[in-house]
DNA sequence: GCGCAAAAAGTTATCGATAACATACACCCC
DNA sequence: GGGGTGTATGTTATCGATAACTTTTTGCGC
């Protein structure tokens, strides 16, 4: 490739600080120095290598530059179990925000509640070199905290409040959302709750959730009545079929606390298709705070969970590093 | 950093292709291709080298094997307008899907319907050199499309077909959606039509649903009533809302059309407090195909959108290349 | 006009992996 | 056993930006 005449080929197929620096008459340092708006060069020749560079349309490379420092990283993984829920949606929406606004690139991943899907996705992001991770809940694969821990990669959990985080953790104890809804139930004069959940034990948080409901209404007397976990993913439907199995087996409930707020509306679905007034006959209580939720005609009783912030609050403290 | 006796620290700081092939005897260059799962090595050398490999903990740098080869990128980039909505979330969840599966990842941004934060995403991502784009729409800068077009990175434009495409397209018309249904309503029996938007025209794809609607109306002899357009985002409320304001003006219209299903179960909502009967009274049709619609009381007409399937089409249109 | 500090600029080495090219050796056929 | 065909391997240059260091220039006080 010959570069002669550099200045007479506008938008050349791409441009390097090199090609600058010629152009302008000056070291590539002194254009890197220019472009990252260090010190160290005169208005003058700053002038000419900014009106140059956009000249040459040149784009940096971020590989080279991540490359070379080592520092200039501005990649940050995220991994959710699901990114078809609506939470992690805002979730992702709060990280985002806050990490573009600050020059920082976002990769995505999802772990369908499987710590080795995490872990290789991990393994995978920590290839980049990125300058953090989050990650959701507080289970990790072992191999997944060696690598992060090895790599020195800063570290925020979300979603689930955790003693012993890898590195820092921002989010809420699921298991105190249970007791409190069960505390609350409790207090409203429900006596025979039931529970409706999804995927097994795969969703540890939503398990915790279950237990920290089943711990309150035990302490209270008012012990759990029985509980129907499906193997499906938390949906609308899951929680209408869910409720309709509960419900044959146990006629006399007078709450039941789902999974989330689609499965609660599916909950609220069938108890319309049935006649079954809510709440005067049946409490449905999902979580989430889904905004759906809010509008539909039986008000949903639910835990609002504060999503967008926490995202944010999960990119400023990697940030802060 | 002294290296001595290489083989004694298992963990070390980072291990690189030189430290592996020291401690096998080998040269970087077989390590490299052992590990890249080349040819050109004995079974012998190879289970050396893995073995080696493992034992280091070796991790290898991405950043330095795109930036050397310029090839060996598996960054794709991935642009919605809004990542707190249910149909780009089942979107990304199809892209994340398919290019994990082929070992890519998946950088996201959200452009909130501008194309001037479009251009600011492509202009960081195009940095890292990505092996592709995807973008939402058919709008684009021109400064977006001279910067793909200059990277010479293919470029996926999802959600709304375009004759037009930077490069490949794949999705749906916008405006024969809005078509489709007013052809269907005016098939129904429906003759006065109302439309309740947001973003005004700052969505360009709700736009044209829009006039694909009214022209469809238009055609058959009952042209669009009224519409209520909402400076808001297309929410549950400002469904609620807009309805009730365009049926302050409008109280005969006999269907409603809406941005989409949020905004729609908005209005379902609404009727529902007003004791409208849908459909007796008031049609209410949204757009997308929400799954919690198909569980309300009230069936909601809709137009369902194969989400997951696009992202999937547009992630396999890029490997493709 | 001298000397010295600060500002402006340039030089060199480097990050880790890979492409492209070069070598070494085994094997086999005529 | 000469020469060809592979297979297994090693060497060298390279990608683009940056850190760390060095050199040149400018400005200014006396």
């Amino acid at each position: 490739m010959t570069q002669d005449t550099p200045t007479l080929t506008p938008p050349r197929a791409k441009a390097n600080l090199e090609d600058i620096a010629r152009a302008s008459g000056v070291s590539k340092m002194t254009v890197s120095r220019v472009l990252r708006g260090g010190s160290g060069f005169s208005d003058e020749t700053r002038d000419r290598v900014i009106q140059m560079a956009e000249r040459l349309g040149y784009v940096p490379n971020r590989l080279a530059a991540a490359f070379g420092s080592d520092q200039a990283s501005t990649l940050v993984g995220i991994c959710v179990p699901r990114l078809t829920s609506g939470l992690f949606g805002h979730v992702l929406d709060g990280v985002d925000r806050a990490l573009t606004r600050l020059g920082y690139q976002v990769m995505i991943g999802s772990n369908n509640h499987s710590t080795d899907e995490e872990e290789a996705w991990v393994r995978q992001v920590v290839s980049w070199r990125p300058a953090g991770v989050i990650l959701s809940g507080r289970n990790h694969s072992a191999g997944t905290v060696d690598l992060l821990r090895n790599a020195a990669i800063p570290v925020v959990e979300i979603w689930d409040l955790t003693t012993s985080p890898i590195d820092m953790s921002v989010g809420f104890s699921h298991y105190d959302c249970g007791a409190e809804m069960g505390q609350f139930l409790i207090r409203h004069g429900r006596r025979r709750a039931g529970f409706i959940g999804a995927l097994r034990r795969a969703d540890v948080m939503g398990q915790a959730r279950l237990d920290g409901f089943a711990a309150a209404l035990a302490r209270a007397g008012h012990p759990l009545i029985d509980r129907e976990v499906l193997h499906d993913s938390p949906g609308f439907y899951p929680g209408y079929y869910g409720l309709e199995t509960l419900l044959a087996r146990q006629p006399d409930l007078d709450v039941v606390y789902f999974h989330n707020d689609e499965m609660a509306i599916g909950g609220l679905a069938y108890c319309q298709s049935r006649g079954i007034r809510v709440p005067e006959d049946l409490g449905i209580v999902g979580w989430g705070g889904m905004e759906a939720a809010s509008v539909l005609p039986r008000r949903l009783t639910t835990t609002v969970v504060p999503t967008t912030a926490i995202g944010k609050a999960a990119a400023e403290a990697l940030v802060a590093r």
